[in-house]
DNA sequence: CTCAATTAGATTGTACACAATTTAATTGAG
DNA sequence: CTCAATTAAATTGTGTACAATCTAATTGAG
């Protein structure tokens, strides 16, 4: 009766495991971020900011894959935390700049162990993490090394 | 001055690129979905009661990897739409039972080419694509053949 | 039996995501 | 130059996600 091979089944589609994954490794991440204040957004974006500095919306929304809809409100979260400040651009006033402050690098340190604690709990080898990482990228239409 | 290996870069991590790739999947399938008036959640709502018929919210909610919280308002419009009815259950009153109606059986018809267009466009190998499920399953702690 | 503990959904409140629209600044074809 | 087209954010509205709490039904230890 049910068709193990059917198009419909839940089980036979790649788009499920990878929605229901990124949602249960993003709850992983929850009581680690709780712990510093942010939510896997914010942390993400704070990522970008702890490499980069000091970068433009739109650059960060193509990093993340995010618009402003999305990434306005996370920034004035942020900012209002005191993690960044916002500017207009002063070569294009269209462009905000969003910087992280002293407060928002200081955060940094205290992120430090997350990312371990996150992978230690995944029950991949690290060549099965390698391949997902490789996959992934692949899908995304970008190099996986950057 | 950056590290390509360290921890807090962004393309270090598994949990990024599979947050990015999940919605970027799910963004592929809205146009598809748009036709049939379903969002991504009420797809795989559907996908589980065309395979099932009827199923109970705490199953349902196992199965999808989502809590009451989420799939009230799913099912309730669900309900709405006229695709499902929600009764409770005759054997223990708190259990809540979702059953596709004959109009919701018949909206698998219309999905019927879903599934092949999106994967069509996915760029990964055969292979690839058996790896990334395998692994993802994994992930999940689940087996990847039910 | 009986009431405390458990269970299933619903509700509430917060925080994204994202499509669509709006606003303001910039650009470039003519 | 100049205005239509483009671009960058912000705004608006809808729909999830999910933690925490609440309500009602069921269960099970004593």
């Amino acid at each position: 009766m049910n068709d193990d091979f059917s198009p419909f089944r839940l089980e036979n589609q790649l788009c499920f495991p990878l929605y229901a994954c990124s949602r249960e490794i993003i709850k992983r991440y929850t009581p680690y971020l709780d712990g510093i204040g942010l939510t896997y957004t914010q942390y993400i974006t704070m990522m970008v900011l702890w490499e980069r500095r000091s970068v433009g919306v739109k650059e960060l929304g193509d990093k993340l894959f995010l618009d402003s809809g999305t990434l306005t409100p996370v920034l004035k979260k942020l900012e209002a935390k005191g993690l960044v400040t916002r500017e207009r651009s002063k070569e294009d006033e269209r462009s905000l700049i969003v910087t992280v402050t002293e407060a928002g690098d200081a955060l940094k340190t205290q992120a430090a162990g997350i990312p371990a604690q996150i992978s230690r709990c995944s029950a991949l080898t690290p060549e099965e993490a390698a391949e997902l990482y490789r996959i992934l990228y692949k899908l995304l239409g970008r190099e996986a090394t950057v």
